[in-house]
DNA sequence: TATGACCAAGTGTGATCTCACTTTACGCTA
DNA sequence: TAGCGTAAAGTGAGATCACACTTGGTCATA
């Protein structure tokens, strides 16, 4: 049982704190939603209510909806006639169809980030690109993730906006679980940093064009490394 | 009792028929969605988990799943301490925000159109224009949104995106309840048949430039009719 | 040995119940 | 009459149970 656990994601789900103010659906959902954008399951894994409401120590009603509302972002997919849920599996098609909201909506933001970021943001982002850069260098896929992602969610923080700032999440939920895959492939680390300092030495010259391709190049290369983890034939 | 039902989007959710190999939960979200995005609930509207499912005729159960999974979709937020679900009251930033989205994914979603469109969907476009035009001429509310949704349906489906296509829908979930204010604007009918026939022009004309303009057109032209639908001072 | 049938374990779904909390309305008191 | 306090009704959250269904393995049979 435990060497089956070890091999997923299970056993990085810690139980669960009740925080009062806080519902347990919800932290069940913050929870199950960075195991996936952190890539902790593969795609194609089952997710179990029961397996998730025993690990996180709680019963399956706040799982359940936790998951419906994963499924209603697209990270989660319901599977056979079992109605089983599971990682889903993207497409090429599905693949190409993300890449381009990416490049529009975080474009889009990004020009937006230059006209409203402060100093004190432009030094958290700057601490991000720095963090990234050591893990890059370092070959430490974790915090390279980690700090890509917060990278990228600093900049589309400055443009001071919500509902942009949900989409583009959603957007990161759905390639999540192939992002993991994807740094793997050849001088992904080397392409992807020239790209971010580009954007970040954008970003302190206020150049709000410069910024909005150096994403564009980045989605676009990650969306080809992205390509390069499906299946040959499916 | 009735007659408070009938001021209001209670009376038009008619009690569920369950069908086999469709859950109930996906029924209830089904029902909820189209009545929101028809305008059957006014903005601030609360929905409560057990007059759904005594109107649906289900438990409290499916409801909840669905709920959740609009709540997700922001097609309704908890409110108070209470946290009860209500039909959310828009913020001038946030309408912004979602009309910049729509400027960015419907119009790429148009362009897209040009390059995908066969003959048969432009046909079912053209009739939706048209009836669209008609529901103008007769000041019908009711059939106006619904044939402008399709027609706006319908062009981006042309676009083959699905991914693109539900983050589109989520926006219009988004404004929905909003939307049956914004048609008694001044002039709103006549502008925004410019904007269409203006664009099924284009469709025809297989120009995607002048397509993306139309579409865009109309949104900023309606997210303008929109701002005066909030509240002066909130 | 290969194959088929059956049984057990596991799955999501939906209903019901309890609990803590908020809101509202009524009645008592000053 | 105005104000306050209490009780009742309504709210969502979470746990638990029964049910139908799928899946997997095992055992018996050919």
């Amino acid at each position: 049982m435990t060497d089956k656990l070890d091999t997923d994601g299970w056993s990085r789900l810690a139980p669960l704190v009740l925080r009062e103010g806080e519902t347990a659906q919800a932290q069940v959902y913050a929870r199950l939603h960075e195991a996936i954008v952190s890539g902790y399951f593969r795609p194609g894994e089952e997710i179990s209510l029961r397996r998730v409401a025993a690990a996180l120590g709680t019963s399956v009603t706040p799982v359940r909806e936790a998951l419906r509302q994963l499924e209603s972002d697209a990270g989660l997919t319901v599977w056979g006639g079992n109605r089983v849920l599971r990682v889903p599996i993207l497409s090429e098609a599905e693949l190409r169809d993300i890449r381009d909201i990416r490049i529009n909506l975080e474009g889009f933001a990004a020009a937006q980030a230059v006209d409203h970021i402060t100093a004190s943001q432009l030094r958290l982002i700057s601490n991000a690109c720095a963090l990234m850069r050591r893990a890059a260098d370092n070959r430490d896929a974790d915090l390279y993730l980690e700090s890509n992602w917060r990278f990228h969610k600093l900049i589309y923080q400055a443009a001071n906006r919500p509902v942009l700032m949900r989409v583009i999440e959603s957007m990161w939920l759905r390639v999540g679980p192939l992002i993991r895959l994807a740094v793997t492939a050849p001088f992904h680390f080397e392409r992807s940093m020239e790209s971010h300092d580009l954007a970040e030495q954008a970003l302190k010259e206020r150049d709000a064009a410069v910024l909005q391709a150096a994403i564009v190049k980045d989605i676009t290369d990650a969306a080809a490394d992205l390509n390069g983890t499906l299946p040959d034939d499916d």
